[in-house]
DNA sequence: CTGAAAGCGCTTACAG
DNA sequence: CTGAAAGCGCTTACAG
């Protein structure tokens, strides 16, 4: 038999300690005007019952919508990456409509100085609940943090590596190690030769993150596969014409080359270059789940991706701030995202 | 600005349809002893009205507290793996208790048939409202699931591969495909030569699900590397001593082993014959983020995991549960788990 | 077949 | 500083 017992309300409370709902409630709440003994004596009665409101109920009579705001760069011809965890948020978006939340996005495009601000001043000047952004991507990052910080608004990152200990949660990519997973899984193809790095480098791009990844690599393979060495070039220039000559060159400088690490969403641009000189027997690995870089993981062009679940992430971020704001629960400062890798076998499933 | 319609509620449609609350109540959810007449007006305003009901709202004024069983091994000295998809239901509880929902666990020593049957009679005797189980693991299942369908009672597969239409949802691992992966994860280390696989089979053990992955493996050699050949060899004594005779013996007899495959979670009694005999050329595939394994990830005897969620599985089975009875939401049947690939790089982070 | 009223657990004005 | 009452949106007896 399942039992029912009755879990414990505002009204036993009230009734064990004496006093009115609306008393409790205050207290409940550490709202002003509460004596001290009707204080003491609510939190008693509360501990001894072990009272647990029900958020849900207080929810229903606050007639309260939440509205939490989401700062990301828009889809471009450059990237579709920034797709994924929108994708995420408007799936979080649409699950929790129940609970009177909507999700308001604040998108705008990568390298638009004045789109950046002027979504910045609209969130800035909005009633929004919670916020949900990338790290820093600008100078005026720093005013929008500043101003929920004195909101007391809170705010999470999703595809960070940058620590903020203010933020409500931080959703974080293991980016050092990430560079060391792509170490590992070439020296699982081959023990000797040489790594090409490509870095397709564009305006957006922080150095930081590019320099993290390449450090895991060159790290992992200098303790444990000193047989192979590291070549690394920035590309800025990204058509096939400009690639094929300067990989072109470097390849027949370096027939020892037997893998190419592409540290961000971009090796699609040296997938298609090999794909075109139908040369097969060179490993690539590089980042993230969108659709072009699959068609390359197909035909077995691309060998691996390494993946960090961007829908998820967005998902996520929007769930902590649900968690925290509409049910008052504890959240992780800090949550650590699973690399994942893809492959031509398992990338239908992911 | 953010707006803030309200929204629709059972007022409205019971004014604008000229009638009761009760008989709006009524016609939402089918219940009898509504005139036809009744039920187009309040049909139409529905409609007219786009009304939403709200759940939250529902609950709380039904009283229903929500109970759902979770049928499941028992964590044993042969396996912990049941200990993963456990704790994703326990975390489910945890998150779900807010909206009156308690799980109830079940367990069970594989093999016991008693414990099996008097575990489905308390299950069947009971008024849980869904259940979560693994799939048919003695005749015994039958009976439940009988029982489950002309109850009424929903039911979520974890783990499963069964294709059961009248579950609710089924969470289903691609094994063949599973297969393949490790196949294609050995072909990046070795051109040539032989897998040998191992299947350390006890007696809970399904044929079907072992031979679909290794059938996956064969395929995927005989199709894309048909210079590497396969060997399978059954150990059904798990004393190291014996696993210690019989693989050497095999070893010995085809020098030409580059790879290993255990087709269960069992890769960790060959990883310590390995261990052991400090033999590092050969390379290990195997399955499920096991304590012991990821020890032997650890330390390069163990190079690739096979792993399917099993604590996302639990925690998901719950949820799909609770989005069906508690939200009313619609669940889909089918949900296929991703195959996760765990090397020493990535499993700390898993 | 239909509807008015009370209640789920909590909060919010409002009056004292 | 305190409490009685009304209300959030929905459901459940109960009376007709």
């Amino acid at each position: 038999m399942i039992e029912n017992k009755k879990p414990v309300n505002v009204k036993d409370v009230a009734k064990l300690a004496n006093v009115s709902l609306a008393s409790v409630d205050r207290v409940l709440h550490n709202r002003p005007g509460v004596s001290a003994k009707t204080k003491e004596k609510v939190h008693k009665a509360i501990k001894k019952l072990n009272y647990q409101p029900n958020i849900l109920a207080s929810n229903l009579s606050k007639k309260k919508t939440y509205v939490f705001g989401a700062l990301l760069p828009r889809v471009s011809s450059q990237s579709s990456y920034w797709g994924l965890p929108l994708k995420g948020i408007q799936k979080a978006d649409k699950e929790l409509d129940q609970y009177a939340v909507k999700v308001k996005t604040f998108l705008y495009d990568q390298g638009e100085k004045n789109e950046i601000r002027a979504q910045i001043l609209k969130i800035i000047n909005s009633n929004i609940d919670g916020l949900v952004l990338t790290p820093k991507f600008a100078d005026d990052t720093e005013i929008l943090l500043q101003d929920c910080n004195e909101k007391q608004r809170p705010y999470v990152f999703i595809d960070s590596n940058n620590q903020d200990k203010k933020s409500l949660c931080s959703i974080e990519q293991p980016l050092y190690e990430s560079g060391q997973l792509a170490g590992q899984l070439f020296s699982f193809g081959f023990q000797k030769g040489k790594i090409l790095i490509l870095h397709f480098k564009d305006a957006m791009d922080s150095n930081v993150i590019i320099n993290t990844k390449i450090k895991g690599i060159v790290d992992f393979l200098k303790e444990v596969k000193s047989n192979i060495s590291i070549m690394k070039i920035v590309i800025s220039d990204f058509d096939q014409k400009s690639i094929k000559t300067i990989v072109d060159k470097a390849l027949s400088d370096n027939p020892d080359v037997n893998g190419v690490f592409i540290p961000n969403s971009k090796i699609g641009l040296i997938a298609k270059y090999f794909e075109s000189k139908n040369e097969n027997k060179i490993q690539l690995i590089g980042y993230d789940y969108l659709d072009e870089n699959c068609g390359y993981i197909e035909n077995d062009i691309i060998d691996f991706l390494i993946c960090q679940k961007p829908e998820w992430q967005g998902y996520q971020a929007i769930q902590k701030l649900f968690k925290h704001l509409v049910l008052k629960r504890d959240v992780k400062q800090k949550v650590i995202v699973p690399l994942d890798i893809i492959t031509k076998k398992n990338y239908k499933f992911y």
